[in-house]
Parts: C-alpha cells; structure tokens; sequence
DNA sequence: TTGAAAGCGATACCAC
DNA sequence: GTGGTATCGCTTTCAA
C-alpha cells in the first residue's frame, strides 16, 4: 500500500505538500499539485482514514440506532440518511436497539469510540428520559420519539393530531365504538392515544384503548379478544397505531369473516404498500417516512457545520388517507 | 479524553503493559492485572479505535452492500448481519448501491479505505461480471447473486428449483397458460425463468416470460397489459419472481375485477407478512431470509479466521407456501 | 512477565 | 507557498 511518503517521494515534494493538495488544494501552486496529482495517480495511492482519524479526532462516519431495522418506517428512514451520508462522503453504520436500552447505551458508547461525527437516533423509553445529548461528544439527532423540553435537535410526526384525524374521520363514518391498539414502548403510542382520546372526548365518548406490544402477533391477538366480546359491546371500529398492528387486525377481522367498512371500521398508522390493494383498501396515516430521515440528515449535517446553533424541532404531518376500510357501518355512502 | 498513557502512569505500569491487558490479559500477572483495570475504570478510559486501527492495520467493521435495504429481502439480511456483527464487536458499515455499478464499486472502495475486516455483497449483473473477489483487501461473501465457477464464498437460494416448483404447483392446480414477470438487472430473475421454463417444457407449454424493472409499478403496468389481451389468449395464472412484482400483479388484477384463484391463479417470491391476510390468502415461495443473511455472516466470520480455507457455496431451499390464490380456475378442490 | 522504543500514516504547527 | 518535524494513541518487536 502507498502512503503519503511515497507519493511525496515520487514527486519530489514533502508530505506536507502532498497533504495539502488532498485537503485544501487552492493552498498549493498549480505545477507542483499536477505534479502530486500524478503521482497519487501513478502509485493508486489512497489515503488512510485511520491516520487520519487519529490525527483529526474525528471520523466521516454516521451512525443510525433504531429498535428494529425490519420496521419499514425506520427501513424507509434508514435509506434516506443512507442516501445523505454517501452524498456527502460519510459512512452510516447501523444499529439495531431491539428496545433495549442497554443495547441503546452500547451502541451509543459505540459510536463515541469510533468519534462518529453524528448519530441519528430513535431512542427507547427509558433511554430517552435519561438521555443527556450535551454528554456524548458527537452530536444527536432524534427521529420519531422526543420528549418536550429537551434541547435537542429532532424530527417527529404530529402523532397527536394524526391520530386525531384519523379518529375524527371515524366518527364522522357512523362508527362509535371505536378501540385503539396502541404500542406500549414508545412515546409515539402515548401521543397517538392522547389525540384519540380527545377526539372522543369531544363527542362525549369513552375511549377503549388497548396497550400492548407493538407487533403483528399481539395485534391479532388483541383484536380477537375484542371480537370475542358480546356484539353490542365489542368495538365497531379499530385504529392500529402502527403497520404491524395494524396488520394483525386486519388478520383478525378477516379470520372472523367480518368484512369492512359495514361489519367494522379500520385505519391504521403507515402506509405502506399492501394496504392499497382493492382488496384490503385499508384507510391509513401515511408518514412522510423518507422526509423524516432526509430531514434528521439535514439537521445532522447543519449541526455538524455550525455546532453552536440552537436546537431545532421540526414537525411534520401525517397525510390521511381514506380509503373503503372506514366507509361507515352502512357501507360507502 | 484519557489515554493508554494516563493509564499506565496511574497504574506505575507501562503503556505496553496496559495494552496487553487490553489485548492478552492471560499474559500479565494477576496483581498488575487488576491495578490497570482499577486505574481504568477510575479514569473511564476507552481505548481509541483509530489508533488501534492504524497499527493492527484493519478495523473490526463488515460491510453489507445491496441494491435497496429497503427490499424486505434485504431488510432482513441486514438485520440478520448487525446481530451477528454485534454479538462479534464488528460494527456494520450500510450501503445502497441502486443496481448501479459504478456506486456499487465506488462503495467497494470505501471498505478498501476503511480497512473493512470484511464485506457481505449482493452484486450487480455487471459488477459480478467483472468481479476479482481476490483483488480486494478483505474476505468478501456473495448473497443472493452469483456465477458459477468463481471462487468465492456465497449463500444463495435455489432460485431454479423454487421456480419450478412453484410453477409445476400452478400447472398441477389445472393453469395452462402461465406468465412469468421476471426482473432484469440480476441472475435471480433469470434462474428463477429457467426453472419456470423447465416446468412448463416438461408439460409441452410455451413460456410467456414478461421481463422488467423488479418494480411494484412495472409489475402492475405489465399484469394490467397482459390482463388486456383477449380471453382465450390472456395468461390464466401468473408467477411473479419476487415480492414487489407479486405486489403489483396483485394490484393490477383486482383493480381488473378479477378474482383468484378462479379467474387467475397468483403466485409468487418472498412470503411477505401481508400475503397471509384472508383476503389475499397468495401462494408464496418463502425465502429464509434470516437464515441467508445469517449464513453469510458465518462464513465471512470463519473466512476471517481462516483466510485460506477452500471456498464455499451454500444453497438453501425456498418453501413453497400453498394458500388459496392458486388453487385452480375450478376453485379449491 | 515486564518495559523501552520504534513505527503505523496522516496532519498541524512553525519556520523559512 | 513550501518543508521539517512533532504528534495523534496504540501495538509490537526486542531486550532484560
């Protein structure tokens, strides 16, 4: 492997000379940079990042922590910050926290020791609430899961009024009875309830959530419970409050034979591509996945650039989309 | 930040003897021993990786390079890889290449820079034509794509036995005129043909391969042109090689009105979550993505261990999941 | 079993 | 503008 030295040699220039037509090539006379140019050509020459980590104290590198990779929306986000890193010359390392906040801290501690120049994270419930980003010496994106008050750069979904939509949207279907599965673990499952439970609590109606953990098997695990019950007490609607729950609903109802929109209502959180199908043709709350992670990227990249700004929150929307699933216990009208 | 340096003097040792409780602690006696660790624990000293890397030459960090992380495919791989990567103090370094060539390779050369201890790589039609797996400074391991007769590690499905399995299941349930949408851009797509065509051969019946983009709009576009041709010329079954084609062939003949299995038999790759749902209820051939991703993660660790050990392939076999969408233009027997 | 010292390959400071 | 040189923090001879 060529080093610096040798390229140096081959030039007839110091390696101080060579450096600076890598790192600021307008600091060096024309002939003498064409002349290391050469060389570094000649040899295939290819700096070595290490020494130059060591040196600098820092490395082009990003690192991304999420629960769980296979969660198309942190897929989605995961592909988005991808996309930035490598427009900008920088490595994405990922990692999967599975919900663990020891798993979190160590990834975390990870990515201190390899003196990543920023990390994007989802943090878990618990690591969020003792989470102190002025402590890590690189800095932090949230993505997804924040709490209020923190001074720290983030990009979160209007969960809230998300599901404040979708549940209004419900009762304006005819529905009344309407249940929530909700993911415990999160603060997004707190923030989702919290605008399904004021959108009923403007009509004056109870709200039934379910809390349970965030997969398929207990979504359908769930839902034919509450299918299970006497036919004027179970729920005439359900919101899911992610994909995977979503999906387990859905396998539940159509298990039961029922059918949307007349024998129950359903909507769901994420978008995602199956739940356009005619067949299913699910009412859903579509993230801007994509925009959240190209979003956090950004705030990442602008921090990086100018350490010293103030934090900033940026929200985005969720977009409702209606579909038959929810068309009313009378049908489409 | 605290160094090897600071360590030793606190602990009246040698940075070299710290360094071989770091490294070798079996080789430093047990009273020094613990008089280092006490000093590191007291000054939370963490070793520096760049330095570590600079002077070992090689940094403990795998590279996974596919064409989309956002495929479930891949998704799962990936996800297969950090765990074992984790559990094996590797970081994992993610790369989309888009089917491009030229990214694909530019990110071949980034692991180059790094100092990758290794690279797992779902390979572009071109760049595995041109690959020199021995030209690059780290072990590599195929997934998913590879030619014959290259020596180099690879995990792959049996792409051909599947296909024909899948396509001998439709030919069984009573369909004669049975399309393939296949993808370009990748060997999958074309082993997966030949196993369709060697079912349909056996049987006397001509192949109606579709060839395009492996994409969910493609997949629609092409079954929606099919789904057009006159009733006795249109296709009575479709195989569809991979999920977003499944997904889009799906989409095209519901919106057509037309129901499975009577109207149309479906099936296709990669048992998707949603293709279980009741109302969709497709037959599948089930990859063991997991298993993939994780086999190729072993062989890289042992190639690791023992550079010089004979190359290996390994075939896993894709289930064949029957469920109602191809049960025979007669309906379910 | 332990320590002294060289060196990995870059960059940054300070002369010139 | 350019070059000499110290230095980043660690591992690895080699000698004791």
């Amino acid at each position: 492997m060529a080093s610096i030295k040798d390229v140096a040699q081959r030039a007839g220039v110091s390696t101080t000379t060579v450096s600076r037509v890598l790192t600021t090539p307008g600091a060096v006379r024309s002939t003498l940079r064409e002349r290391v140019e050469q060389a570094i050509a000649e040899l295939g020459y290819r700096p070595n990042l290490a020494a130059r980590r060591l040196r600098q104290r820092r490395a082009s590198l990003v690192g991304l922590i999420v629960s769980d990779i296979r969660s198309p929306f942190f897929t989605d986000v995961g592909r988005a910050v991808e996309d930035m890193a490598y427009r900008n010359g920088l490595r994405l390392i990922l990692c999967n926290s599975d919900e663990n906040p020891a798993k979190e801290q160590s990834y975390l501690e990870l990515m201190a020791d390899e003196q990543a120049s920023g990390v994007i994270l989802s943090p878990t419930m618990e690591g969020l609430q003792r989470l102190r980003p002025e402590a890590w010496p690189f800095p932090l994106v949230l993505v997804d899961r924040a709490l209020e008050g923190t001074r720290v750069d983030r990009v979160v979904l209007d969960n809230q009024a998300a599901a404040r939509r979708a549940t209004e949207h419900l009762l304006q279907s005819g529905y009344r009875r309407i249940a929530l599965l909700a993911g415990t673990h999160s603060t997004t499952g707190q923030q989702r309830h919290a605008g399904y439970a004021q959108a009923l609590a403007a009509q004056g109606l109870a709200p039934r959530p379910v809390w349970l953990d965030p997969t398929r098997d207990a979504g359908e695990r769930a839902t034919a419970q509450l299918l299970a019950a006497a036919p004027d007490q179970r729920p005439d609607a359900l919101l899911a409050t992610n994909g995977l729950l979503l999906l387990g609903a859905l396998q539940a109802v159509q298990a039961a034979g029922l059918r949307t929109p007349r024998d129950i209502g359903i909507a769901g959180f994420d978008n995602n591509d199956w739940t356009a199908l005619p067949a299913l043709d699910v009412t859903t709350v579509a993230q801007p996945t994509y925009d959240i992670g190209r979003t956090a990227a950004e705030l990442l990249l602008q921090r990086m650039q100018e350490p010293a700004r103030p934090a900033r929150r940026v929200v985005l929307e969720g977009e409702l989309v209606v579909r038959g699933s929810s068309a009313g216990p009378r049908g489409p009208s």
